[in-house]
DNA sequence: TGAATTGATACGTCCAATATAATTAAAACT
DNA sequence: AGTTTTAATTATATTGGACGTATCAATTCA
């Protein structure tokens, strides 16, 4: 063990560092909110224990010695670091540092999560925002693993062993293809559908919101005919668009209706999406990343 | 003022740290030698100042939070940086740190200075040496000045507001031209020399060892017939080979005479070099330096 | 359910930092 | 020279904080 540091405390610093700054241990003591003799006996104490004299005094005058010159700058410095040192610990107490990973199934990153992430990253600067773009199956599975910190989930129950953070709905809508009949219709409803042919993603990408959105069509009064799957909604606009049929899906995919494609909005028809993290163990920066949503995703 | 550090001192991060480590109080206590419960105290206290929870606790595990895991890197550095920084200190005030201004007259140059430097920078490689090398008269100038921390003088006397560190005393030579018809005697006395003309330095570049040159000639008998004045031992010695008249020196001056100019020691007769440093000015490197000539330059 | 482990709490003790007061010493005045 | 002023040190009492012993509470494991 080291002993150099025997007894030496971060007062004794800055006691040392304002009598070498004013080089007078009255003013020092006043500017110090002491009165002078312990002043001067703590710095005899840092003396005595460095092992050399940090001071020159006399009556009249005093001065730096050469350690004491040497010591100035270093415990400057040092005050510094602490100060700044406390003050990270206190940010990445805060949620203002460290890193942070978020999971999340394609269709949100539609739905106004680059506006969440552009806000927080404005905001939080200093933490390092990942983001894994996963289905919802991938990250409930991710968030009970921990390596995601964060998730959101196309899904209206909270799985086992995560805590819900923040929820926001979305409405369902209809794609067809522009030379559809019922592409003219701007008021739509579900029943009409029941006899089409259907594009739709695999239900293992994420079996509750597969269930929802046929849930939806179930209360319609049919099961739709799956002609075609898809893994991702650009694909599935696509097939719509070539006309191999229609789909249904979150209103946020209608950016991706090209052309060729129209969506159709079921205004009383919602689907939930859930940020969550594992149970207790939600992150400072998951925290922050709930508050920025809450802020941010106000439907 | 900054109100971050309010109260945290060494102490708390020395804690910290060891159960930052350890992971457990009763072993982190075991090891600081302190009691367990003071330990829980004082990591109580600076989570309390710092304003996070450093750690999670059960009575099964201890854990690192998110703002103790970015604190412990930052106390570690700050703890092995105060160390540093002390040790800087200690090593400024032993005078191995910092520069040295040596004040030197050309000719204690060829008399074991190089030696004396050589042992100083390996022994004290932090030290800054620099070397001015200039007249006795101006390195007594300069030592009053305060440019210089130490410097050798070549005369027998200390000069006013000055104090010695140490001593030591050159045999007198005479320098004849190789073909001068004394050249041929070994053993030579001054007396010899009596009717010869002199090559000579400047009474104004050091009169105190001009004067102590003189005052062995005097001794012998004579007043020397100086015919021509050069400022530099080299060039003495040039001109004494060119046959222009002989001279007399410092033993180390022997080192410059060449091929046409013999160097004969009068074994009785000495000058003296000091090395000095202003009178209760002494820094703490001039005297390591002082101690490097005690032990190197031993006659 | 009982024993063992581990961190937190209660409380008395002691030391170290502090404040007040007195002292010393040098410089600057009269 | 003698007095005053300035500034640091020494002396002494007080107190707050760090420490140790004893105990408690919660959890794990048998």
């Amino acid at each position: 063990m080291n002993h150099a540091k025997l007894g030496i405390e971060l007062t004794h610093l800055r006691y040392f560092a304002v009598v070498a700054e004013e080089l007078h241990f009255g003013r020092a003591a006043i500017k110090l909110g002491v009165s002078q003799p312990p002043l001067t006996q703590q710095i005899q104490r840092l003396e005595q224990r460095i092992g050399f004299a940090l001071f020159e005094r006399s009556t009249r005058r005093t001065a730096l010695t050469e350690a004491g010159n040497a010591l100035l700058p270093i415990a400057q410095a040092l005050l510094a670091d602490v100060d700044r040192g406390i003050d990270a610990a206190r940010k990445a107490g805060r949620g203002e540092s460290g890193h942070l990973v978020v999971g999340t199934p394609p269709s949100v990153m539609l739905a106004g999560l680059p506006k969440v992430i552009r806000w927080f990253r404005r905001k939080l600067p200093d933490v390092d925002l990942r983001l894994r773009e996963v289905s919802t199956a991938a990250v409930i599975e991710s968030l009970n693993a921990g390596s995601v910190d964060v998730g959101f989930l196309r899904c209206p129950e909270l799985p086992q062993g995560l805590q819900e953070l923040f929820r926001f709905r979305e409405n369902v809508v209809i794609l067809l293809p522009a030379n559809h009949p019922l592409a003219k219709t701007q008021k739509l409803k579900l029943e009409q559908l029941a006899a089409e042919p259907f594009v739709f993603f695999p239900r293992r990408l994420g079996a509750e919101f597969h269930d929802e959105l046929l849930e939806h069509c179930r209360k319609a009064g049919f099961t739709p005919k799956v002609v075609q799957e898809a893994t991702q909604w650009s694909t599935v606009a696509s097939l719509v668009e070539a006309g191999l049929g229609v789909s249904i899906g979150p209103a946020s995919i209608s950016r991706l209706a090209a052309r060729g494609c129209v969506a159709r909005v079921l205004p009383d028809k919602w689907t939930t999406v859930l940020l969550a993290s594992p149970k207790q163990r939600l992150t400072a920066s998951g925290e922050q990343f709930a508050a920025a949503c809450r802020s941010q995703l106000v439907i």
